[in-house]
DNA sequence: GCCAACGTTGGC
DNA sequence: GCCAACGTTGGC
């Protein structure tokens, strides 16, 4: 059963386009620890939401895990962990950082409660709840 | 651009 | 090992 993520990225940085142009992405440049132990326990086949930090401020796409388990490549330390994600669909409606805050549903979920950590984990009830948000 | 939150560093 | 200083992230 695949696991559910939400990785934030600074769409001046690296955006959906950009993922969507290259076709398949490495999510590298992860300092944090906490995002990094997120990273090591994705698999292949897990679903993230592509949020677009600082600009934006919104869910845009969905992409899925396609090489999981990678060293950071722009880590000459060996100690940071990356994965490789190819880009699924993206949302027929953004879902913002607004709405997800007026969300009761959505009150827990480490985006809201860690505002600061790039990698986050999303419960299937909480991807539920935003897939949903993202048709309405 | 500002500032709060948080992680890291370094002096003791 | 504690904690103040500093740097970074990210919402506003």
């Amino acid at each position: 059963m695949p696991q559910y993520w939400l990785m934030k990225s600074e769409p001046f940085k690296y955006s959906w386009d950009d993922l969507v142009a290259e076709t398949e992405g490495v999510w590298d440049g992860v300092r944090n620890h906490s995002a990094k132990l997120n990273l090591r326990a994705m698999g292949v086949g897990d679903q993230c939401f592509f949020y677009h930090s600082r600009e934006g401020l919104e869910i845009v796409g969905i992409c899925e895990v396609s090489v999981a388990g990678i060293l950071d490549p722009t880590d000459e330390t060996g100690k940071w962990a990356a994965v490789k994600v190819k880009p699924m669909r993206k949302l027929a409606k953004p879902v913002s950082l607004k709405q997800i805050k007026a969300e009761p549903k959505l009150a827990d979920c480490e985006l809201v409660r860690l505002s600061r950590l790039s990698v986050a984990k999303i419960t299937p009830e909480e991807w539920q709840v935003i897939c949903d948000m993202a048709e309405g």
